[in-house]
DNA sequence: ACCTGAACACCGTTCAAGT
DNA sequence: ACCTGAACACCGTTCAAGT
């Protein structure tokens, strides 16, 4: 009767994710601290409390640490995804629609540690940057569904261009948002809005 | 008397120059070919035709040839903002200043072998991020005096947000324009002008 | 059943020995 | 005067031995 074991497996399970939660969130703060260079296995375990060994034990390897917490940040772009997807109706004004998507982006790009080097790593480690490229694929897929709906167009090479700026240009200066001064970070906020703005009025006029 | 040793020194000296563009010529290949991970010093130097401890004298270490990379790249963005610089005449309008800054940045991103591997690295490593910080300051402040001088505005800390909102927009859209099919390219430029145009107009409106 | 850390393979870098 | 490549230090990964 393996369900009787379910009592004393539990805590067993519950202990391993700790562990590996233990794991993720050292890394995500060594990330930022010592940088991708000084990353060492060891120094992971070390400062989780525990040996290599063990450290393999719970990630094949070194990559797939990082791959699980990039996994992670994606996970959350992707909740804000359907957030902005919900909000986006027919009869939603451009206007509304571009301050709604940019806040909500702001959100996940704010709450994620060392988000600035992750992306960095994403974009750098082989592993991770094809992960990230899926995820993009994805993204340009909501977006495009987002602005055939929204009458932006309705030439499926044209709504995955846009989308495609849509992410990079919101990308990009998010980054810079995340790390700039209060006052800053309204006006490159709402420069953002202005141009994505811009890049979809043009491209409705043009429909 | 040391100058008769010049016409000895100097053909010493071009085939040890040669021999530094040859390391650097194979090292931008192979970045492009086996990635950042499989780029070893060995491989470098059997690529180039030379043993590891020769590699080492003519550059002290890995990251200083990819170093080397960088700077050539930079020194090119440099030749680019002369020129825009010199195209942005105090009368000049938005639309010929974007077309032109645009199209000019675009040769610079189009004629770098293996650009796009270099970008990343620029950004994941510690040496090379900070060289291209301190040049992405160098841009920020060549862009503010001509944002001033198109009277865009007239304040310091909005001539270097507009800097950097430039800078970046057009560095993530010029990284997606180059790897795009010819028509797809078009309409890519004709996006990232009609955006940075917006961007450029609205400051001045308010200014 | 789970953990440890010495041991192995490999890469960046050096330097004694060669031409 | 310049080049070579074995040797060294260090990091990712494994696995025999411990509890």
């Amino acid at each position: 009767m393996p369900r009787i074991l379910a009592p004393r497996n539990l805590p067993m399970q519950q202990r391993a994710l700790e562990k590996r939660e233990m794991i993720l969130s050292v890394t995500a703060k060594l990330l930022g601290t010592v940088g991708q260079d000084d990353l060492t296995t060891i120094l992971i375990a070390n400062k989780t409390g525990i040996s290599v060994g063990t450290l393999y034990h719970y990630f094949p390897n070194k990559y797939s640490i990082l791959f699980a917490l990039s996994q992670r940040w994606l996970n959350e772009i992707d909740y804000a995804l359907d957030d902005i997807d919900n909000f986006s109706l027919k009869d939603v004004s451009l206007r509304d629609f571009t301050n709604y998507s940019i806040d909500r982006m702001l959100n996940v790009y704010t709450d994620q540690e060392g988000i600035l080097p992750l992306v960095q790593l994403m974009s750098g480690v082989p592993e991770l940057k094809e992960l990230d490229e899926e995820h993009d694929e994805k993204i340009i897929f909501t977006m495009s569904k987002i602005f055939n709906r929204l009458s932006i167009s309705s030439n499926p090479l044209t709504l995955s261009r846009l989308s495609q700026t849509w992410l990079e240009v919101t990308h990009a200066i998010l980054l810079i948002a995340i790390t700039s001064k209060k006052d800053d970070k309204k006006s490159i906020l709402s420069d953002l809005k202005h141009m994505i703005m811009s890049l979809l009025e043009k491209a409705k006029s043009n429909f």
